[in-house]
DNA sequence: TAACTCATGCGTACAGTGTTCGCATCAACG
DNA sequence: CGTTGATGCGAACACTGTACGCATGAGTTA
């Protein structure tokens, strides 16, 4: 029906004289984030995210160079979601760490479609908030007393275990989401094949799978925790040799 | 000119009656490994892939179901190149896991594409070659007198480690591969622009950026080992209470 | 030798993508 | 009132992954 898009005489079937300012990138950046959370990576178009403005596509490149750009401003703005503490005295760092990490991963699975972008911008990428909290982490450890040249390794150590985790989940996650399942259903469904993939691999057949099919989030969970503190108890020991 | 295209009825314009086995799954993934390598991830399309092994894209598909399972092809093949020693006795298993950790790395850095894959498929993505993989890592660390529960944390905090510091530094190094510098002139290009957008937090700014720049690669294998030890320690520190 | 089967290659087509360009609109300003 | 400059948007381009159906010809059977 074009005549429902022609330009009518009527006030009210006119569309509204559009005020100003409706589309900002920050409301473009929220949207985009709203709609990967929604639907995943894949799900995200320009065209898609136009419709969902009730904008044209074309009009969002008014105020993002590119589909890149708009991407590195909502992983930064993700970032902006993290509440890093401020580096504590004394031998309390470690909470500290330990929080701002806990953190970052819970971070990453809010938003799994995040994985891939790392791997693609890496922490090349230099938004405000990514700075904001790599600064505020390398504080952390250097309140924790390591020497200068010593906290950026440090801090790479534990990012990069941080990432490396997160980023593995996330993919899981994603996968699952994809699917419609629940983790439970996914995990139970895929016993079998995994099994059998594994036959001549019983060593990576570990523990009860009994176990492990019921409480699958817990165990993620235990896993991250405990290599957290290996990490954490390796830099320590640099600190009172 | 089309009647060049047209059914000619001479022997020499007619196509050779192309032998059967001209296109094999095994060719399409290592075509497909040389174009990633050669051009990158974003270069590789169906099309591209079929004109530079002398077929139609569409042929491709007799072979391969999407192209996200020739993707899935393509990584479980990469994981192919590494070769994982068995598990020593005594305590040579550092030995061991330096060396399989030391691997993963160089093949992810070999193939830095690679790194927003394994955001997506994860580590769910179970082809043989990474099986076998994954099951070599589990027998060092079982060598190494780990309790069987255990040996799947641990394992697990060490491939988090490898796969995230791996990970950070290919997005880097495909970053500066789609600029077509060297990482040098890569660094010291960017050098003002980083000083500048971290005024506000000079702790980012670590040690003497001259030397930095002098030998940034140096810098990243120091990075990585010496996390490496971080880790290896705190696993050991499990081993003898 | 002749007929048949069936895996393989490929031309065409479709729906969808990111992005460019030029035109229309309209708030703000002189 | 006239001008300017920012904003929205329709149309178009080059490109993507992939479904479909037809042609070919090697291998097998009669």
């Amino acid at each position: 029906m074009p005549a429902d898009e022609k330009p009518s005489t009527s006030v009210w079937t006119r569309p509204r004289p559009r005020q100003r300012e409706h589309l900002t990138r920050e409301q473009i950046v929220a949207e985009a984030i709203r709609l990967l959370d929604a639907e995943g990576v894949g799900e995200l178009s320009m065209r898609k995210l136009g419709t969902r403005m009730g904008t044209a596509a074309t009009s969002l490149y008014r105020h993002v160079a590119n589909k890149d750009e708009l991407i590195e401003l909502v992983v930064d703005e993700v970032y902006g979601e993290l509440d890093v503490p401020t580096a504590p005295g004394g031998t309390r760092w470690r909470a500290a760490v330990t929080r701002t990490a806990t953190e970052l991963r819970a971070m990453t699975l809010r938003h799994p479609w995040i994985a891939p972008e790392l791997g693609q911008v890496g922490l090349v990428h230099v938004g405000p908030n990514a700075v904001r909290m790599s600064s505020a982490l390398l504080a952390q450890f250097e309140a924790a007393g390591f020497p200068a040249h010593e906290m950026d390794q440090a801090t790479g150590t534990l990012m990069a275990y941080v990432i490396g985790i997160a980023t593995t989940e996330a993919a899981y996650l994603s996968q699952i989401a994809r699917s419609g399942k629940t983790e439970q259903e996914w995990v139970t469904g895929l016993r079998p094949a995994f099994d059998d993939a594994t036959r001549e691999h019983p060593r990576l057949r570990a523990g009860s799978s009994a176990q492990r099919d019921a409480h699958p989030q817990r165990i993620r969970d235990d896993n991250f925790a405990y290599g957290l503190d290996r990490v954490l108890d390796g830099l320590t020991a640099r600190l009172t040799p």
